[in-house]
DNA sequence: GTATTCACG
DNA sequence: ACGTACGTGAATACG
């Protein structure tokens, strides 16, 4: 007798995992739900299938399983563990010549019950392989179910028979008795207050849930109360409980036949997951056909002369894709058995060629956009080949940026790292084509391609240029700015040291304690953990107490601008020019940083600090354009969280705060004070950074009780932000990460701790993250957008700097008036939402006079 | 190498 | 796992 063999992938994956939490590969990739699967396939293989299916929700699965392992396993799995497993097990199925299904809009169970009707019609038996008791339903004289029980290897086959001997009821009446007593898991309420016991008991009286509805009148009490009002619901419960066998699945049951002795074929797959005591129970015929690749062991030749040079350029020329990592030597790969190592850096020991002539032999390759690229940090390789003049075209693979991507709060910083955490292996060229094949998909299958593709993917490009152009550095005001602070340190030094009576280190936290604390007793407001804090806080609150005290704070504050900013910048410029790295791999909430010098902290708040501006300045002949979003955080959370309110009062373009202050004051707008604009502005950049009545207490100087007050009026009046706010916590909770707009992700593992802080932390983080992170998107997506209208248009202004919610752009003066428009009409309109973006444009000689 | 402080959005 | 506002980087002191 032929038989199909339909798994609902989705609830053995679940299954196996909730069996098998913790098991991963050495370096840590988790592979219990891969084991068990298998496992279980495995074990199937006693029924002799000729037909196989596998089916999969098209949705990302939800995570109740993942909580009750955690709490059963008394660890913290998160659920990342488990989804990062699907692409694993589909590409081994598929590589198994196994059929996998999705469905858009349908469950995996209505593909199952689908497949097995059609065996059924055609003449086959189906067996249906599922730990979820709702396929029960299915059975037929041709289709039983077999259902895992506890852990994954134990399965009971149930048939009509032993169906009824369990519940005494046929396959038709697990519909009914769904609908009547509802499923927590599902959502389905049936009638509130009847369970299993009641529900099987009606249905042996009146046969089906119509039945027992129709007989409602015939029970008594609370139980016919409930019948009678919740008709509707169980009917609801019913309808929607009822498998699909209907599904237009556009696959034939010819589709899936299945032959298993191609199993094998998952081998090289299985050896990379550290799968190796399934390979030995694998059917034993094609294993030993199976070819021993093993991608850690990719062949590596060595290029050491100029003849092999040249026959590796022109074999190169004509291939399709060219991994490369350019470190030490060069390593190339344009598949994942063998990889080249370029020998660089010839010295007299050691043969090898020259880096420039290496390069120059690939220049054409390297800039050929129809090979496609794939690197790991293509900017800085960009960096290397513009040395020799040579460009890096046609990347279509960043392993750093993808796994910042995918990891935003642990990103590996190589690809060794990279590497090392995913497969166990040395780091190299020919890696690079495996990682790229798991990681793309892993990309698509979390919704984040589009982000990679349109936003991260581009941006690269536009940071290797702006890094290239650099900014232009007055080094005479600079030199200027640095003399007259050294004159008033010295002076405010001899001062202290009169006042204090004694000479010491002014900026050693523990010497002016001990002066101010020790000698002046003055009363220590806070502790550090090795001794009294000396943070400006505390002086601020000592100032009043001791002359020495404001003293202090002017010379630290001097101080901070001079050897930070000033002598900072001075040592760093080169030709008249900083050029800062921006890292596109290092914040968890998608915000690029800026290193050496660090560019996106240069002072503004203080009218001493704000003067350093005055030495970033135009190219000469240019001027400089810049633009800076308005509130732009505050307007995404009107977006996000669709609060009328909020929204109303972006349109109406009245000052933000003072409307806030207005509405949680109660107060006309006109007759806001600045105390209470200024106590708005607080609570709104609070409810941004995710509220707490502690933060916002501190930064108001007020108790935590009236810090509480401030927020629950905000939260009335705002009644969207207060949903939106929940909501975006319960999401984090559930899903283990946060999201922004465009899709980006940070994984939230502190959000189920069982500590107060911790949890508490992860809360905020998953109420700020989706705002700052959108911020993030909108400005990087900006960026691309201003760089190709820039190319496009044969303008010579260049984008120099990014801070956040600013873009910069050193402008020649007669492309003034074109860059300004650009700019605006990029900035404004990348992207609609329910209220504008606004960006406001201005220009000027330097970056003081942008403002 | 870690802690402290402080500059920015 | 941080007695808390979110996200960064640089300079300095000190063991």
């Amino acid at each position: 007798m032929t038989k199909l063999i339909a798994i609902d992938g989705n609830s053995l994956m679940h299954r196996a995992y909730w069996a098998l939490p913790s098991m991963t590969t050495k370096s840590g990739v988790p592979t219990g739900a891969v084991y068990g699967f298998i496992s279980m396939l495995i074990k199937l293989l006693a029924y002799e299938p000729a037909y196989m299916v596998v089916a999969f929700d098209m949705h990302a699965p939800t995570f109740r399983h993942v909580q009750y392992a955690e709490y059963k396993a008394g660890r913290k799995p998160t659920p990342d563990e488990l989804r990062a497993q699907f692409p694993i097990i589909k590409d081994l199925l598929r590589a198994m010549g196994i059929m996998v299904c999705e469905c858009e809009g349908f469950e995996a169970d209505d593909i199952i019950g689908t497949f097995a009707s059609m065996a059924n019609k055609g003449g086959v038996d189906a067996l249906v392989v599922t730990g979820d008791r709702d396929a029960l339903q299915l059975i037929n004289d041709r289709t039983h179910v077999l259902l895992t029980k506890k852990g994954i290897t134990e399965t009971v086959e149930y048939d009509e028979a032993a169906l009824y001997e369990q519940y005494g009821l046929l396959p038709d009446q697990m519909v009914d008795l769904k609908g009547l007593m509802g499923d927590t898991s599902d959502n389905l309420p049936g009638i509130p207050g009847v369970g299993e016991k009641t529900a099987l008991k009606l249905l042996g009286k009146y046969g089906s849930m119509q039945g027992v509805l129709d007989n409602a009148d015939r029970e008594s009490g609370a139980l016919k109360t409930r019948l009678m009002e919740n008709g509707d619901s169980a009917r609801m419960s019913y309808t929607l409980g009822r498998i699909d066998t209907g599904v237009n699945v556009a696959i034939r049951l010819e589709d899936c036949v299945f032959n298993k002795l191609q199993m094998g074929k998952c081998i090289p797959m299985m050896r990379e997951l550290e799968l190796r005591s399934l390979i030995s129970r694998l059917p034993e015929a094609e294993i030993k056909i199976v070819e021993p690749a093993d991608y850690a062991a990719a062949k590596t030749e060595r290029i050491e002369d100029e003849a092999s040079l040249a026959a590796l350029c022109d074999k190169l020329k004509g291939s399709s894709r060219l991994a490369l990592d350019f470190g030490e030597t060069l390593l190339l790969a344009t598949d994942e058995r063998v990889q080249y190592e370029v020998v660089l850096g010839a010295t007299l020991l050691d043969s090898g060629l020259d880096e420039e002539r290496v390069v120059l032999a690939l220049h054409d390759v390297f800039g050929n956009a129809e090979i496609a690229k794939l690197v790991f940090d293509a900017k800085r390789t960009m960096h290397l080949l513009d040395k020799y003049d040579t460009q890096l075209c046609g990347v279509t693979y960043d392993a750093m940026i993808v796994d910042y991507l995918l990891h935003a709060t642990h990103p590996a910083d190589s690809l060794k790292t990279l590497c090392a955490e995913h497969m166990g292996t040395a780091g190299g060229a020919a890696q690079l084509i495996t990682l790229c094949r798991t990681e793309l998909a892993e990309l698509a299958e979390k919704g984040i391609m589009d982000l990679y593709r349109n936003v991260e993917l581009p941006l690269v490009g536009v940071l290797f240029d702006m890094e290239r152009t650099g900014f232009a550095v007055d080094m005479d005001i600079l030199k200027g700015l640095g003399a007259d602070f050294e004159c008033r340190l010295a002076a405010i030094e001899k001062t202290i040291y009169e006042t204090a009576g004694e000479q010491f280190n002014i900026l050693s936290p523990k010497q002016l304690g001990v002066v101010l604390f020790e000698k002046l007793h003055l009363p220590p407001q806070r502790k550090t953990k090795s001794g009294y804090s000396t943070d400006a806080e505390t002086l601020e609150a000592l100032s009043e107490f001791h002359p020495v005290v404001p003293q202090v704070l002017e010379y630290r504050f001097l101080s901070k601008l001079k050897s930070t900013f000033i002598d900072g910048l001075y040592n760093i410029a080169r030709d008249n020019r900083v050029h800062t790295s921006f890292n596109q791999n290092v914040t968890s909430t998608g915000r690029i940083s800026s290193t050496e010098p660090n560019l996106q902290n240069i002072p503004v708040r203080t009218e001493q600090g704000r003067e350093i501006r005055r030495a970033f300045v135009a190219s000469r002949g240019n001027i400089l354009v810049g633009a800076d979003y308005s509130q732009i955080e505050l307007r995404l959370l009107a977006h996000m969280s669709k609060d009328t309110r909020m929204i109303d009062a972006f349109i109406s373009g009245d000052d933000i705060h003072a409307r806030t202050a207005g509405e949680v004051f109660s107060t006309p707008l006109a007759d806001v004070t600045k105390a209470q604009r200024s106590a708005a502005k607080a609570v709104n950049f609070g409810i941004v950074y995710g509220i707490s009545d502690y933060g916002l207490a501190r930064n108001l100087g007020i108790t935590r009780k009236e810090a509480g007050e401030y927020i629950k009026l905000y939260l009335d009046r705002y009644t969207g932000v207060k949903a939106y706010m929940h909501s975006s916590v319960e999401d984090g909770r559930r899903n283990g990460y946060a999201k922004t707009l465009l899709g980006r992700r940070r994984e939230l593992p502190e959000i189920n701790s069982s500590n107060f802080n911790t949890r508490s932390f992860g809360e905020r983080v998953a109420m700020n993250m989706p705002i700052q992170g959108t911020a993030a998107d909108i400005i990087k997506l900006a960026m691309v957008r201003v760089h190709s209208r820039l190319n496009d248009e044969g303008l010579h202004a260049k984008l120099v700097l990014q801070i956040h919610d600013e873009l910069i752009i050193d402008t020649p003066k007669n492309e003034e008036a074109a860059v300004k428009r650009l700019l605006e009409e990029c900035m404004q309109g990348v992207m609609h939402l329910a209220v504008p973006l606004s960006a406001q444009v201005s220009a000027g000689n330097s970056w003081f006079d942008t403002k």
